[in-house]
DNA sequence: ACCGACCGTTCGTCTTGACGAACGAAGTTC
DNA sequence: GAACTTCGTTCGTCAAGACGAACGGTCGGT
């Protein structure tokens, strides 16, 4: 949440209505589950106004969903960011420098693998359940990876992320090839 | 931030001081900084009031910190698993292994970066807020990166896990390196 | 048809969040 | 010494956050 003060109760009134709409829950139901005025709630569903914390985290118990998520969105589509091409986050220092891949707020859960494909060798997935997302580095080799309709072209220290909700696959392309697999469950 | 609405100014308060003491200004600067009433982050700090998130997204941005830092409480040790050791987590189908080097549950943000180091380049870097931890895996190159006082030695496809809210470093060895950082903050 | 339940929005009221001013303490400069 | 700046805390004031009540609309049951 790096926007201006009117991006925050527009963040707020969006995740709300989001996460009360997944949950299947009118306005008057989670109002009174929350022990909030659905006046209130109407208001901040309409982006307006300043709630206070004690009423964010409220509605965020009422929506079993962490208080993060009510004040941050997430970001959900295929991406990829070449090897040195990511976004500089710190003033680049003679003989070191980061680039953010990816940032998420709390609420997933994840697992980080390693992952080894011999010369030629694809490997197809099915489909995970819906919200989970990859995010794929390339170690050594060279690599398809991504959705299995447009996987991407990867080669060492290229970055994806992509959907794992949808078939998707890992393909060494010319010799072996190894990366870094993050797993993400929301 | 899962406990009850006491807890929550609680956890803000602790991490407002946190943020602002490893900035190193004074409260008057900080409130300055944010455009906020010296008395209102006073109180704040000392864990009265229900702020707006107004308040709180201009402190985070005078931080210079994601908002959820100041809502969410920050877990902690060093393991190394060599490129090829990670236990495997699916049967072991021939051209395609894959180990799992890390698991977490939900609750934690994380922040994926790309790093490079130039050859002999060494980066030391100071202790983050409490609850941070950090994942290593490098890319290309040899290098040490861990607890400034008990750096491990990888090589590509490597992987090391370390806490980073102690003084930590990454140091390239021989010549230039890259890897994989996740920063994890629960 | 009427009635009750539920919906989301609007309105008036009260409490508290956030403001600026004042305060005493500490440090620096002349 | 006095004057100034900065510090964090306390205090009085005002406006907005959050409340409950009222409203018009929709739906289902009798």
């Amino acid at each position: 949440m790096r926007g201006s003060e009117t991006e925050a109760i527009e963040t707020i009134s969006i995740a709300l209505r989001h996460h009360r709409e997944r949950a299947g829950i009118s306005l008057s139901e989670l109002a009174k589950r929350a022990g909030v005025a659905k006046s209130t709630l109407s208001q901040l569903e309409s982006g307006e106004g300043n709630p206070g914390v004690e009423t964010l985290w409220a509605l965020a118990v009422a929506l079993d969903v962490p208080f993060s998520r009510l004040v941050e969105l997430p970001t959900p589509h295929t991406r990829v960011i070449r090897a040195g091409q990511a976004p500089k986050i710190r003033a680049e220092h003679a003989g070191f420098a980061a680039g953010l891949l990816s940032a998420c707020p709390a609420g997933a859960s994840r697992d980080i693998y390693e992952i080894a494909l011999e010369a030629g060798e694809i490997r197809r997935a099915e489909p995970h359940q819906p919200g989970t997302v990859e995010h794929l580095i390339v170690v050594s080799g060279s690599m398809r990876g991504g959705p299995a309709d447009e996987p991407a072209e990867l080669e060492p220290g290229d970055y994806t992320t992509f959907s794992g909700a949808v078939p998707h696959l890992y393909q060494a392309v010319g010799g072996p090839t190894t990366a870094v697999l993050l797993m993400e469950h929301s």
